[in-house]
DNA sequence: AAAATTAGCTTACAGTTGTAAGCTAAAAGT
DNA sequence: ACTTTTAGCTTACAACTGTAAGCTAATTTT
């Protein structure tokens, strides 16, 4: 094996054991390096052959994450084409992305609100891609009037997230109920964006 | 001065400690008992005759947390008798809170997400108060059917939340923006569900 | 074939952490 | 007045952390 490749299977074996570290008790903030470095099997110090610090392994892990996510959006398409119902379809795929990769929505979720700026706008940035796709379609495809749409895919996908957080820790009948109670939501929020003229009284 | 009032004073001193450590780059699992204990004015070991260890702590600060945003509600409901405008006055009274006291919504906004189960359902907790109120209101004064309520409220307070952390990060013209978005979104919301009747097609 | 580069190793160190053990002095209880 | 309780202290220790220094062996470059 080449060096390059031998380099690049370590670097893996050092991203792939920081994810399996990540637990529902243990956030990224609380992964040592040396932890990582035995995981991946090699020694604490060659870790800095790959990453300056954990901050950088971090900001990797974050941008593999987003990358899932947006598989998740084409995918989610895909199914919508079959099935028609875009808002059920859609939060159906999303919940089996959470509850199938949870470490990944996990570091995602904390991330988005953790104690490293960087880490935020980082987990920001991957979100904004995936509500500008949504208000793209939202364009395209409703009543809903054009500049109202990031505004409405911004709202959707916050509750869509949210529902994903709650999932996380809920029992396979509430996680249920939690995707009943989206689909509501996200049903009023589109009946109520198309409908913008008639405001209701506030 | 009697020996319980010195010990509440002590008391105080850990908890007020504990909440001036907190910061943007700070959550609470990277407070050590060690930093706490030295902001406070006593030794290490003094912490134990206070709390059994951190944890017990962390919960206190939620419930303290917790206890102002039910204030936050009071002093809300109070601006509205006045006000008229119920979504706007919400927001601006929640928007103030955040910016006013961001330590205390920032434990909030990470712990209820965070790595301790416990921590996560205190925070649940909290915010379940917040929305049955809300939810409350809603029955009372809106179009809304009753049933619906509490999903309303839910949806409401998730996507307030979520801008306060946004506003977190944010520059007071951004700010501005963001409470703009957030009233949009929210009478979106309270036209959808009152309108519940006619679906759009999803 | 010789020289340069480098992934990974071992050893080492200084810093921080939580907390156990035991003392002191002052308040509270009798 | 005497005893008990206890808030806070000092000292101590073992565990863990990040990372610096320098070696080795194998690949790459020349």
């Amino acid at each position: 094996m080449s060096r390059a490749q031998q380099k690049e299977k370590t670097r893996r074996a050092i991203i792939d054991a920081a994810f399996a570290q990540l637990s529902p008790d243990k956030g990224f903030s609380s992964l040592s390096l040396r932890e990582v470095a035995r995981e991946a099997g090699i020694a604490p110090t060659s870790f800095y052959r790959h990453f300056a610090d954990m901050d950088e392994l971090g900001l990797t892990l974050v941008d593999e994450a987003g990358l899932m996510l947006r598989q998740l959006l084409r995918q989610a398409r895909n199914r919508i084409e079959k099935n028609g119902s875009v808002i059920r379809t859609s939060i159906e795929t999303f919940m089996e992305f959470v509850v199938g990769n949870s470490n990944v929505f996990r570091l995602l979720l904390r991330e988005r609100s953790g104690t490293s700026a960087a880490f935020r706008r980082a987990v920001a940035r991957e979100i904004q891609h995936f509500c500008a796709e949504l208000a793209d379609y939202l364009r395209k495809e409703t009543a809903c009037p054009d500049e109202y749409a990031q505004m409405q895919a911004e709202a959707m996908v916050t509750l869509v997230f949210h529902a994903g957080a709650d999932a996380l820790d809920a029992s396979p009948e509430t996680r249920v109920q939690i995707t009943l109670r989206t689909i509501l939501q996200l049903r009023w929020l589109a009946h109520g964006a198309a409908g913008y003229g008639r405001r209701p009284k506030d």
